[in-house]
Parts: structure tokens; C-alpha cells; sequence
RNA sequence: CGGGAUGUAGCGCAGUUUGGCUAGCGCGCUUGCUUCGGGAGCAAGAGGUCGCAGGUUCGAAUCCUGUUAUCCCGACCA
């Protein structure tokens, strides 16, 4: 298309609202701009590269043997009453009402119209396995929206449901999603990572979510180089290093409990320095609010405490650190001084503070703490679990070598649901003997926006977007220096002619602008290969540039034609 | 939801402390001339109820009260 036609509102300095690569580079590429926080219009050229990024997720899901459909975003009540989801979503799902005072939201995601849909319609095990999906706008009222669409409003994203009749079909079905997940996101030239992850409040028996590396990701992934296990730090199993630093300790003596006043040391910062030692040697005694029950959890002092790790064991719906109230009503003390000693609550305990002799605990006294402590001897564990965050040099929990820690983008999700919904829903079939089994699910989410902004992320510079061939809006950009150049247009609309009869998705530049505005939005956008037409034209020569690469090469006008067509085609893969 | 910050032209900002404004600057936009290989030069223009509402005052972008929107950190999040 001809550049001085289209809408490509570019922009030169960055909106004040934009923080992060992806957000700024949309915004001022004229891919999409802001209507209120955390819902966006795509312009014409953003909304190009958003229609390939489906279709490639489609092509993908297609060829997995997945079905497309479409539902409605406005959903009424019912469906999500039904699976106790109504109440469980909270104000983060958008509810209106319609003339007649009925219920109804903007579905957050559509588990139980799809079950729902096959419970109605399917009742033979001749019809499963099965997996639908569909790729279609999602509505959550995020707390705090961020990041331009990174985290949004309103999302568009490509949700499957599978169907089994059993854990061995789920499996076959979960894997078929997985492999095409990862030919989706290697084809948008993401370096992704597959993670093992909780699978928190939909519950089922396994999930991975898929994580673009990058530093300005919301999850936190560890990961092992020598062996390739990788989980997001929610899930990721912790080794216990029960290494300790104290004489006590490797003589494995008891000594006697010693009470020490300790005023107004409160921080592990504080006790190591009022004690002189390692916080290894202390224990956090962390009293939580689970439900309507309130709990003790100890780690190591160095640790931090894995808040997923304790909720899963404790299988409550609300956690959170109890308040000070709270605090001082079960430990008698001020905050600063919890310890188990004595304690009358359910004190859940890292298998490192098990492994620790001698330690230093709050004393449940304000201004006090417990030296010499032991377990067994000084107080008894409700139970020994694993509930601290894996750090940066932790051991492998597969195979011992040091993991690393990094930062992830999570753009898809797979989940093995099991029979939640269709135990809830009544989605069932008959067997072969004409018995009723509950279907065994699974759900699969990619979110299109999000994986648009991730590619971005990994793939631009100081001059703007570096659009990997298959999803760029326009693969080639042709740059007449002089439009006023009768030779240099000639030339320009020749190579435009050509290359658009190839099949190529071609940009002619034909503003009459100066040849500087014209590199610096085509270099902004991104548009992989640029030929310019430029002095040399009369001589037959054309500049041949590809975005990611430093130089530019001269080379005839045929050359540049047949070079800009394999470079397409191939990256394409055609 | 807790903490912090900010709303002045399409974008970026100054002016607010100490009220005097008929509100400026850069970019962008329009017109003309010149220019044409990395965001051109000259000239002439268009564009703002200073987020909104109320109050104080002779006078409010500026002070006070309320409200709303946006962004950041945290908490939270299928």
C-alpha cells in the first residue's frame, strides 16, 4: 500500500503513560492507542500484525485437530453461578444487568459455556476425543491494569477446551496442544520457556505455562541449565541446604533454651546484628490468616516464604499475612517476636528449619527471643512441608546442579483439568456398556495481545520495532529518496508492481517527505527488508537493507527483486 | 485495596512555591517558497473552558474543599 494513503499515526517522543519497550514502541509506531487504562483501539498497521499472530495460533490449532467456534462475550449469570464461579471471580469480572434486571457478565474466560455447550450436545464415547476453541475477546477488571496490553481489560485470547474420556486421552489431547503451542510461539520468533506450573484455583493434575524471558515479565521462573527442568517459582520444589554455618550445629549437641532480651530487635537484619551471625541460624515464624483459621509457618531466616507452596497445603480459598491484631492475640507479643514455642496454633514448617539445631526464635514475649532452640525438644511441627522460594543458586530439584532465576512473560497456559467442570456441569458420556463417566478436560489459553507485545519486547532497538517476517504488518518497505524524481518513482513503482505480483505485502513510501522521515518511521514500525531508490537509480542500482542487520548493500534492480522475494518466502517458510 | 506521582493544544513540557495570564515553548499540523541519503530552512497561520465541580478573592492554571482520570510501587490475580 501506498504509505501517503495509509494511517500510521508515528509518533516522535514517547507518551508520558508508557514505561516499558512493547508500550512505548505502539504507541508511537501508530500500532494502537489508549482509550481508558487498560483497553486499546489497534490502528490499521498494529491490528495487521495482530490478525497474523491469530492466524498462525489458528493454523496451528487447525492442524492439531482442533475445531474453531465463537461465543459471545456477554454470558448470563447462570452459567457461572452453576459452577460457583459468580462469586469466586469477585469485582474482577465486568456484571451488568439487562432491561428486565437479569444477570449477565463480560466473560473472564468461558470453561463453563463450553462444558456446558458439549454436556448438551455430545453424549457418546464415539464423539471424544474432542477439542474446540475459539479465539475471542476476554473481559477481567483487573485491580491494576499495566503495561499497555500486557495486562489489559479487555483481551483477546485463544481459548481450547479438550474433552477425554479418560487421563490417558487427556494426556495424548494435553500433548497435541503443547507441541502446537510450541510451533505457534516458535513461528512468532519468541524464545519462549516452558514452565512446570501451580495450577492454583482451577485445580487438575498438571499444567506448564509458556514464558517469554524478559525482565519486565510479572512471574518469576527458575530453571536449570544441565537438565532443563523448568517451573515457575510458585511451583518450583525447593532442596533443603541444611548446610550450617554454627559450631553447635556440626557438634549436633542440644543445648540449653536461653531466653535473651532483645529490645527492639524486630528484623532478621536487626537479629543479625544483635546476635553477630548468620541469619541461616534463625528461624521466621510467619503467622498467616487462612480462611477463618489462623497459622504459623517457619522458614529459614534467609528465606522467603512461598505463599502458593502453604496455600496448596492448607487448601484454603484466602491467605494473607494476619494483621498486627491478630498477631499479638496468638503470640502474646508484639510483631518482631513470633516463635512456635508455646504457640497454640497449626505450625506448618520448612523441611530446612526441621534440619536446623540451636537456632534463634521471637520468644512470644515483646522484647525478647529464644536461643538454643530445637525441634522436638522446644515445641512439635503440625507438619514438615516444603514452603519456601527457590533462589538463584538452589540446587536442581531434578538433578542437584544450580538453577538460575529469571523473569517470564507467561503467554499461554495449558492445564489438565481433570473432571472439575464436567463433574460440576454434569458433562458426561455413556461407555461402550452404557455407563455414565464424567469427561476428563483440559484448557489451553494463549493471549494474542499479550504475545503480540512479547514479541516487541525481545525484538527491537534504540530505532524502534524488529518485526520477525511472519507477523510484520508489510514485509518489504521501498524508499524513493526524491518523489519528485521522475526516475526514482518510475523505479519504485516497478519494484512495488513486482513484488506485490509475487504475493509480497509491499509499502511504497510516495510521501513527499525528506529521505531522513522516511528512514526513521520505516526503521520505527519495523518493516524487515527496505529497498531505497535513490541516486544511483538512473544506473539501474538499488539500496537493498534488512532491518536487524547494521549494512546496507547496493545491488540491481532484479537482484534486489529476486533477493527480497526468497528472503520473504523462505522466512515463511513457502 | 494500601503507598507515591501526575492531569496545561495531537505528543513532550514550562508556568503553580510568592494569585496580576490577554497562558507560553519545542515537536507535529495548514499554506507558500527553497531544499532532498538519517526526524530540513525561511515566512505566514490554525489549534487550549489550564481534568471536572464548588469556594476564597477586585482578580485563580496558581490558594482551599471535593471529585474524577491516568501512571508507578506493593498487595491481589483462571
Amino acid at each position: 500500500m501506498r504509505v501517503s494513503q495509509m494511517f500510521i499515526p508515528t509518533l516522535r517522543e514517547v507518551p508520558a503513560e508508557a514505561e516499558i519497550a512493547s508500550h512505548k514502541l505502539m504507541l508511537r509506531a501508530g500500532l494502537m492507542r489508549k482509550l481508558a487504562s487498560g483497553i486499546y483501539s489497534f490502528l490499521p498497521l498494529g491490528y495487521r500484525v495482530f490478525r497474523k499472530i491469530e492466524q498462525i495460533v489458528r493454523e496451528e490449532m487447525d492442524r492439531a485437530g482442533a475445531q474453531e467456534l465463537i461465543m459471545s462475550a456477554l454470558l448470563p449469570a447462570e452459567v457461572y453461578q452453576a459452577s460457583g464461579r459468580w462469586e469466586v471471580f469477585g469485582p474482577e469480572m465486568f456484571r451488568l444487568k439487562d432491561r428486565n434486571g437479569r444477570d449477565f457478565c463480560l466473560g473472564p474466560t468461558h470453561e463453563e459455556i463450553f462444558t456446558e455447550l458439549v454436556r448438551n450436545e455430545t453424549r457418546s464415547y464415539r464423539s471424544l476425543p474432542m477439542t474446540l476453541y475459539q479465539i475471542q475477546t476476554k473481559y477481567r477488571d483487573e485491580r491494576r491494569p499495566r503495561f499497555g496490553v500486557m495486562r489489559s481489560r479487555e483481551f483477546v485470547m485463544k481459548d481450547a477446551y479438550s474433552f477425554d474420556r479418560d487421563e490417558a486421552g487427556l494426556d495424548i489431547s494435553y500433548k497435541k496442544m503443547h507441541d502446537a503451542y510450541c510451533r505457534a510461539f516458535d513461528r512468532c520468533s519468541l524464545d519462549y520457556i516452558v514452565v512446570d506450573a501451580d495450577t492454583g484455583a482451577m485445580g487438575g493434575s498438571g499444567s506448564q505455562e509458556f514464558m517469554v524471558k524478559s525482565e519486565i515479565g510479572e512471574a518469576v521462573i527458575a530453571f536449570c541449565e544441565a537438565c532443563g527442568y523448568a517451573a515457575n517459582d510458585e511451583k518450583a520444589q525447593c532442596i533443603p541446604d541444611n548446610e550450617c554455618s554454627s559450631k553447635e550445629c556440626v557438634a549436633g549437641r542440644e543445648l540449653p533454651l536461653e531466653k535473651v532480651a532483645t529490645p527492639d530487635v524486630k528484623t532478621i537484619e536487626d537479629l543479625t546484628e544483635f546476635f553477630k551471625c548468620s541469619p541461616k541460624e534463625f528461624a521466621k515464624t510467619l503467622i498467616y490468616q487462612a480462611d477463618n483459621r489462623v497459622v504459623a509457618a517457619m522458614v529459614r531466616g534467609d528465606r522467603e516464604l512461598n505463599e502458593t507452596k502453604l496455600q496448596n497445603y492448607l487448601g484454603c480459598i484466602e491467605l494473607a499475612m494476619a494483621d498486627a491484631e491478630t498477631v499479638s492475640g496468638v503470640t502474646g507479643a508484639a510483631v518482631g517476636f513470633a516463635g512456635p514455642v508455646g504457640l497454640k496454633v497449626e505450625i506448618i514448617v520448612d523441611p530446612e528449619v526441621a534440619g536446623m539445631k540451636n537456632f534463634v526464635i521471637g520468644a512470644n514475649e515483646t522484647g525478647y527471643h529464644l536461643k538454643n532452640v530445637n525441634i522436638g525438644r522446644d515445641f512439635k511441627a503440625s507438619a514438615v512441608i516444603d514452603l519456601r522460594k527457590i533462589t538463584e543458586g538452589d540446587k536442581c530439584p531434578k538433578c542437584g546442579a544450580p538453577v538460575k532465576v529469571a523473569r517470564g512473560i507467561e503467554v499461554g497456559h495449558i492445564f489438565k483439568l481433570g473432571t472439575k467442570y464436567s463433574k460440576a456441569l454434569g458433562c458426561v458420556y455413556l461407555d461402550e456398556a452404557g455407563k455414565e463417566n464424567p469427561m476428563v478436560m483440559g484448557c489451553y489459553g494463549i493471549g494474542i495481545n499479550r504475545t503480540m507485545a512479547a514479541v516487541i519486547e525481545q525484538n527491537n532497538d534504540e530505532n524502534g520495532i524488529i518485526w520477525p517476517m511472519s507477523v510484520a504488518p508489510y514485509h518489504v518497505i521501498i524508499v524513493p529518496v526524491n518523489t519528485t524524481e521522475p526516475a526514482q518513482m518510475e523505479i519504485a513503482e516497478k519494484i512495488y508492481r513486482d513484488l506485490q505480483a509475487a504475493g509480497i505485502e509491499v509499502m511504497l513510501d510516495d510521501r513527499n517527505e525528506r529521505p531522513g522521515v522516511k528512514f526513521k518511521d520505516a526503521d520505527l514500525i519495523g518493516i524487515p527488508i527496505r529497498i531505497t531508490v535513490g541516486k544511483k537509480a538512473g544506473e539501474g542500482i538499488v539500496e537493498y537493507k534488512q532491518r536487524q542487520a547494521a549494512g546496507v548493500a547496493d545491488m540491481s534492480i532484479e537482484e534486489a527483486l529476486v533477493r527480497a522475494k526468497n528472503e520473504v518466502l523462505e522466512a515463511l517458510g513457502r
